[in-house]
RNA sequence: GGGCCGUUAGCUCAGUCAGGUAGAGCAGCGGACUUUUAAUCCGUUGGUCGCGUGUUCGAUUCACGCACGGCCCA
């Protein structure tokens, strides 16, 4: 489609003919001394008299983003990995040679450029060049630089042109990164260490999800892509790796949505002789160091809502939630049928095999997920979702584990680990018994898993942060795709 | 999986209601111009109107199907 693009074949045929003649089109070597960025902190300040006094030769190159060809003369805006700045390209200055360059300059091209700071009459710090020197051609036109790249497609396909020509989409990377090391930054200090586990996996698990399939030919043998990293990370706490984190990419094979994609960033880690309560309080402190060091400030905005990181975060256990934030009565609230009826009316979909526990979860993320907008960590949930959860020593049915809502979504889900193997056992059991029933997301049985349990895995508590959505939150970002570089899409 | 919306030049968008084979700006190309910055001025090229089928004398426009994308729901 783009080959058959008139443009296009211009441009090609301008490339064979410069080629023709000789010129290196694509040469290697440029070393540029000084960056955008750094030209600008170094004579951003003076005026034009200030200038006028600097002798240095400055070397540098960048993206040609704009000309503004005057005949003899030309002004370009370039732009380097640091910033965008002017250059002034005479004829009398750089040589008749050197100025043919721009019979031939598109935008687009990498340029490497030495000449002076000045200012130009309307006060633009712009180089004065020396000399031009063609680093690369572009052989297919830039997008239009006054609207720039709109399509949502092509920005997620092409994300490079994204990059290129919409400023703040490279704001929201940079700033990704940053988040990811602040954490990693985090957790070193407070003596973790980081650990690599299987991406491929011969069992499948550590969450309700269904899996990718693959297979090996050299064992021969089905494997699957993590749905988490889970298990493996408590085998390494059975180990005595104490306090541990795995910061990498899960897989589930499931719908994509603005908060899904079929490949996403988790954040789990493992702290032994704890409990959920204990990381509740990390939690806490972990977003506090986030927001200073990021934000200097606790309170940012999301979607046109203030949200405020100031700790403690209020703690709300399920049912109080429903009732309270949901609106959903009590006496509904404990009764399985009711609770069925009223979520069938709200248009929740619910099966008839469905655990009740699974129904209160859907009916949760309908009416009290939206409204936790400000950081909320929501407890007590039923054992019957939890299958890798402890049980409270004095309610046995309840689960000691949290989840973190921030921003009307699920941020963080943590617990206290079941430890006992043959809790475990029949947790896997129940498991295995919903998968027969058709239940693609119900865990499989690990026998491996709880033998390493079986070995003593110490009191330990565990949590996950949904990267991705953190990122979302931090960058003011409405959908997942806006925080992930190349979002999955169909095949075109 | 369902509903709604979208797909027109390289990019950003009109036009489609009411059928008669398409326009603008930027980019491109030719020319002028040595302090411009959405440079300006003169001239000019460029389209499988997402794909297919149907209705019609005639379809970018109407109908149906498909593809891809977006939002909402599941």
């Amino acid at each position: 489609m783009d080959e058959s693009s008139r443009l296009i074949k211009e441009m090609k045929k301008r490339v064979r003919e410069l080629r023709a003649k000789g010129l290196s089109l694509y040469p290697s070597g440029f070393r540029r001394d000084i960056t955008v960025e750094e030209v600008v902190s170094r004579f951003g300040n003076m005026d034009s008299n200030e200038l006028e006094a600097v002798t240095d030769i400055l070397t540098l190159a960048g993206r040609v983003v704009s000309i503004r060809n005057f005949g003899k003369a030309v002004f370009i805006h370039i732009k380097d990995g640091t910033g965008k700045l002017q250059a002034y390209i005479r004829k009398d200055r750089v040589g008749d040679d050197n100025f043919e360059t721009f019979t031939f300059l598109d935008v687009g091209d990498h340029l490497g450029l030495t000449g002076q700071p000045f200012r130009t009459k309307t006060g633009e710090l712009t180089l004065l060049a020396n000399s031009v020197a063609l680093l690369s051609k572009s052989q297919r036109p830039l997008p239009e630089k006054y609207h720039g790249l709109i399509d949502v497609e092509t920005r997620y396909r092409q994300r490079y042109l994204d990059l290129m020509v919409n400023d703040s989409v490279r704001h929201t990377f940079v700033l990704r990164s940053r988040i990811i090391q602040t954490i990693r930054e985090f957790l070193g200090k407070q003596g973790f260490i980081e650990v690599e586990t299987p991406m491929m996996q011969s069992i499948p698990g550590g969450a309700r999800a269904r899996p990718f399939k693959t297979y090996h030919h050299a064992l021969g043998m089905d494997l699957y892509l993590r749905v988490a990293p889970e298990l493996y990370l408590k085998r390494l706490v059975v180990g005595g790796l104490e306090r541990i984190y795995e910061l990498n990419r899960n897989f589930r094979n499931e719908g994509i949505s603005t908060d899904h994609n079929p490949e996403f960033t988790m954040l789990e880690f493992y702290v032994a002789y704890a409990t959920y309560k204990d990381l509740m309080d990390l939690t806490e402190k972990l977003f506090v160091y986030l927001l200073k060091k990021l934000f200097g400030q606790l309170t940012i905005n999301y979607q046109g809502s203030p949200i405020d990181f100031t700790t403690p975060w209020p703690r709300i256990s399920l049912t109080d939630s429903l009732k309270d934030i949901g609106g959903i009565p009590e006496d509904v609230l404990f009764d399985s049928q009711a609770l069925r009826n009223l979520a069938r009316s709200k248009g929740v979909e619910v099966k008839d095999n469905e655990e009740t526990g699974r129904v209160l979860d859907r009916i949760f993320e309908y009416v009290v997920e939206p409204n936790l907008v400000q950081p909320t960590f929501v407890v007590d949930y039923p054992i019957e979702t939890s299958p890798l959860s402890r049980r409270k020593d004095k309610e046995p049915e309840i689960a000691e584990r949290f989840e973190l809502f921030i921003g009307g979504k699920e941020i963080a889900n943590a617990f206290s680990e079941l430890n006992d193997p043959d809790d475990q056992r029949e947790r896997f059991l129940k498991q295995a018994s919903l998968r027969d029933a058709g239940d693609e997301e119900a865990l499989f049985m690990d026998e491996d898993y709880l033998r390493a349990l079986e070995y003593g895995l110490p009191p330990t508590a565990g949590e996950g942060i949904g990267i991705d959505r953190l990122v979302m939150v931090l960058t003011d970002s409405p959908s997942i795709r806006d925080v992930i570089l190349f979002p999955q899409m169909r095949k075109k």
